[in-house]
DNA sequence: TCACGATTGATGCAGTTGCATCGAGTACGG
DNA sequence: CCGTACTCGATGCAACTGCATCAATCGTGA
């Protein structure tokens, strides 16, 4: 161990972080202009409405986006100020409470939806044969592996995903 | 124009911004640990120390780091706080200045190199052949359009961004 | 040489993040 | 039933970020 990364490792590592903030940037800045919110909040709807009934425990979104406990407490702070969720008790368990999301919250996130995957297409998908991008994601996911499990256990305190 | 992304480019969108913050976590927390400061601190630090003389103007340091041009004043504000950078008097352009690396700070550049390119190793150069290594970037500078000028010099010894 | 637009860098403000910790509730062994 | 350890979610605080704007200086064209 300890040994020191070849040439190719450290290029990987910096195009890995310059490529994901400049894109991430653009999308992000796009959806602003659109006058959108946050991707992570697209995130949080996007999970909202795939579960079913449309409500999760905030401890299972947590799980889901990869953020530390009070990151999604605050997220969730600002989907129900913004009427876009809302926050139901839980009968079974009153320490916690389920997170709803709301029709507004369903339009929303289908809007952004058409401006995000646009943006995705726009920004990826047409710089990438179909066979290349599934290239992409087999090399990324080599990386991606042993960082899952740490931030399994991790993400309590401190890990996120953004 | 404003076609919808294929599935593929969605998924490598998706890793791309998972894999790239699950690592980037896992790095930046292992340099905490370790008691070292901030990449983006390291990063400057790199820079200046590159560049001859070891001083730049914080616009040149800006155009290097990708950053936004208030982000590099404060960058600089704790650089100099640390004692690791000083500022310099630019005679030639009485609007400007010279940000130049201490003596502390290449010494700490230097033992930051240590920790931060084994973690590289460990999270990236273990997990992929140099050849895959070489393949991702080359993927990921086709993602990487616009934000590449400043990029093309940066692999010497480990410069990154955010 | 002077007026005006551009460049350089700093900063006030509001919003966000990370960290530590808290209070409430649950689960479980005895 | 109780005590202890753990899970769930919120929050005070400090640091950091993004945005807008500022003052100072520069350079250019008339």
């Amino acid at each position: 161990m300890r040994r020191k990364p070849s040439i190719e490792a450290v290029a990987a590592w910096i195009r890995l972080m310059r490529v994901q903030s400049c894109v991430l940037n653009t999308v992000e800045h796009e959806l602003k202009e659109a006058g959108f919110p946050s991707l992570a909040c697209y995130d949080a709807l996007s999970e909202l409405s795939r579960a079913q009934a449309g409500e999760l425990r905030p401890v299972e979104l947590e799980k889901q986006m990869l953020l530390p406990q009070y990151a999604t407490s605050r997220l969730i702070d600002r989907l129900v100020d913004e009427g876009l969720a809302a926050r139901r008790e839980c009968k079974a368990d009153k320490r916690g409470q389920f997170v709803e999301i709301t029709e507004a919250g369903r339009d929303l996130q289908k809007r952004m939806w058409q401006a995000y995957s646009a943006a995705i297409e726009e920004h990826v998908g047409s710089k990438l044969s179909d066979a290349d991008a599934a290239k992409l994601c087999g090399l990324l996911d080599r990386l991606g592996c042993s960082c899952n499990e740490a931030q399994a256990l991790a993400v309590r305190d401190g890990a996120s995903a953004r």
